[in-house]
DNA sequence: TTCAATGTTTAGAC
DNA sequence: GGTCTAAACATTGA
């Protein structure tokens, strides 16, 4: 669940906390969460005990230099020569605990809580710092991942090198826009903003939101829109965003800040899991569209 | 016991 | 190459 606006506060809860701060040791308590290389996802499937000992061992002993973020992916940049990329995929979470006390945290499934103490049985990788400080790699449903690159492989890195632009740049443009919707005429709007080559760090609930924005139906085809409606949509994306990351993102599923702390964002949630419910604009009961798989939540009076 | 749901990314069919 | 579908991953609850 965690996407641009998640990513990115977390991004900023790392540099806040373990910037500057030097390694001691790594525990792996599961191997197949960590990988070595400019891998694909087909290397991750291998198990092998000695990469998490060879992880560990160059890991040991690195300082945290900074934090960058690029689409949904985090790269913690090291003293040595490596950097650890980090995709947090639907349930990853970077939990900061200062000292050695154990810190209390709720893990939210998809239906439900509760209250597990750190670590738990979904802590996977655990970073202890010089100072007594640790940091917490928690994934209930194990699809993220670590993975240690040599700094000269980073660009060769396949998701980094296919990625889009950020939509929060400058290089994202209403030319690039506009260029990339007539490529995909029959493209759903959804599945266009959704598609990490297109535009970096959208998913199910910020495509949700964006369309709910700018007034477009989930399933209309990229060619069928209006000139008006493009620059409406394009507005939107920024716009969007950015109030997600004023409210520190969405709260929904598994997803907190490093501080532990919830993102607020859910509660302005305007259609998204809120299929059945009505539209706090015109009271019109939110429906909901299978696209590609996935579920699009919609206004059908305040989306055309 | 089986199956849908969940999100991202990749692979394959047409 | 565009477009669509399915699969992989793990867990939970209906």
């Amino acid at each position: 669940m965690p996407e641009l606006p998640e990513v990115e506060t977390i991004r900023r809860g790392l540099s806040k906390t373990v910037v500057g701060r030097v390694i001691k040791s790594v525990a792996v308590l599961l191997p197949k969460m960590i990988s070595l290389g400019p891998a694909t996802v087909s290397n991750l499937r291998k198990n092998d005990h000695g990469k998490a000992a060879k992880f560990a061992a160059l890991i040991a002993g690195q300082k945290i230099v900074s934090v960058r973020r690029r689409a949904k992916m985090l790269l913690l940049d090291l003293s040595g020569p490596h950097t650890l990329l980090v995709h947090l995929k639907m349930t990853g979470q970077f939990i900061f605990a200062k000292s050695r006390e154990r810190k209390i945290m709720k893990i939210f499934n998809v239906v439900g809580s509760r209250r597990l103490l750190l670590p738990h049985q979904y802590t996977w990788v655990i970073f202890r710092f010089r100072d007594g400080s640790s940091l917490y790699y928690n994934d209930l449903r194990q699809f993220g991942y670590l993975r240690l690159v040599p700094d000269e492989d980073v660009p060769r890195v396949p998701e980094l090198r296919d990625y889009g632009p950020e939509p929060l740049s400058a290089g994202f443009t209403f030319e690039y826009f506009s260029a990339r919707a007539k490529s995909r005429p029959r493209l759903s709007v959804k599945l266009f903003l959704m598609d990490p080559t297109i535009v970096a760090g959208i998913g199910n609930i910020y495509s949700d939101e964006i369309l709910y924005c700018a007034g477009i139906r989930p399933g209309r085809r990229m060619q069928s829109l209006a000139i008006s409606q493009s620059k409406k949509l394009f507005s939107c994306i920024p716009k969007v965003l950015r109030e997600a990351l004023r409210h520190h993102g969405s709260s929904v599923g598994d997803y907190f800040q490093v501080d532990g702390a919830e993102g607020t964002y859910g509660r302005l949630h305007r259609v998204y899991g809120r299929g059945g419910e009505s539209c706090w604009r015109c009271q019109s009961v939110i429906k909901t569209v299978k696209l590609g798989g996935r579920t699009g939540s919609f206004c059908p009076k305040c989306q055309k």
